[in-house]
DNA sequence: ATTTTAAATGAATTGAATTCATTTTGGTAT
DNA sequence: ATACCAAAATGAATTCAATTCATTTAAAAT
């Protein structure tokens, strides 16, 4: 067996793989899962119904490798949809905006995310990655000195994703499109120091030591100006 | 026929279709919807397989029973749980510490809420009227001058419910049981600090919190500037 | 007590997921 | 090229559970 032709069958199988994908996240988006039938998603990809279960195991496990591709590609999404340059707003506004419409634009397949009791833990990995994008623009925020020390990151990714997510069933509820002002409102919620609140405030009180980091950051960037304006 | 007669048929009806109720939601609840069958919540029930379809259309809209029962008898419990003579922050803890302990405690319930596509939109009555919990106390608190007269009730009722709801999940992915700061530090970012009660805010309100303020907001200021960066 | 109507039963039907004995295909060695 | 093998694919047969329905049982009305 030639390095060549084991390419070209691992190539086939895998463009098989997708095609049986393709039409299980059609079928699934469009009938649910329980309204989906393996027929249909068979007929659709082109293969025997038996030839579906030479690639998943059963029903349940198509939907997690149809739900797990979904999130990886819109992983990718994200990661282009962020300036990497932008200030740690402007990231979270590119995100948020990036989220919203996307989960707008795939609301059934987002839907069955989290059917009842995901049953691998793992069947949820995706969508750990997808999440980390958030905690990496806040973890910069804070880094760069643009968040407080002790911004309660873990909290703010549930308020974000929770708002977000709750906010795409409310619109659809309605039968309403994309509201930028949900994103828009949320970021002043989280990010808008003008708007901090007690408990906040006790949660994230800064030490004198924290005062001196700041005071420390902001110095750097004076000294990187060229002359004091 | 009797009114007599009447009433204890209607009784003896309504004390099945409980049962039937009963059984359901616990089988639901461990199993899950495809893992429930019928046959075994007929058993649970006491009654043959076929009488659960005199109360019920099919196991979707048995479902649709158990889930909207579930959500009215929260919202009694919410009404119960909240003290209407007390504060708008006072009575919104409450009511979140009261959802999120409940939604934790059924979280099996709660996740088949939301599968996928409620085929009726009057399946989600019965949530519509818990949510309306938040709107009274919000609008009472605008009402009574303790909120900002055009706080954004409607983007903030998505905020207190995604946020409770995603944390929930998370919560459960990582076996964690009830935690009291994800309230407190959620209605930190709904409820303003100047809007709080005065001996709140006292023994909240450290004084190098202004401080950190300034500096952030001087911070901020560094970075607008053209040669920054 | 008899008739009528409503409620309940569970065996039979139906429909779809899953399995598996068989066939086809693609690669490798002769 | 041909024969051979193993992997991949097929779809008819099996299995399992939801739903139906002809029949029985219980309750209400006369």
């Amino acid at each position: 067996m030639s390095s060549t032709a084991r390419n070209t069958t691992r190539e086939r199988l895998e463009a098989k793989d997708s095609a049986i994908l393709d039409a299980a996240e059609g079928i699934f988006a469009q009938a649910g899962f329980d309204g989906a039938k393996i027929a249909d998603i068979a007929r659709a990809a082109s293969v025997a119904e038996g030839t579906v279960y030479l690639y998943y195991k059963n029903k349940r496990d198509l939907l997690a490798g149809v739900i797990g591709r979904f999130w990886s590609q819109l992983t990718l999404g994200a990661e282009a949809a962020i300036n990497k340059e932008a200030g740690t707003l402007d990231q979270l506004e590119q995100f948020g905006r990036y989220h919203l419409q996307s989960i707008l634009n795939q609301f059934d397949l987002v839907s069955l995310t989290y059917r009842a009791q995901p049953q691998q833990a793992q069947d949820l990995d995706q969508v750990r990655e997808y999440v980390k994008v958030f905690d990496r623009i806040m973890k910069q925020g804070v880094d760069r000195g643009e968040l407080p020390p002790h911004t309660p990151i873990g909290h703010l990714r549930d308020v974000f994703f929770g708002t977000l997510e709750f906010s795409s069933r409310t619109l659809k509820l309605r039968g309403r499109p994309y509201d930028h002002s949900v994103v828009t409102n949320l970021l002043s919620l989280i990010v808008a120091p003008d708007q901090v609140t007690p408990a906040r405030l006790e949660a994230t009180t800064p030490s004198n030591q924290d005062l001196m980091q700041k005071l420390e950051s902001i110095q750097r960037q004076l000294k990187q100006l060229p002359s004091a304006k």
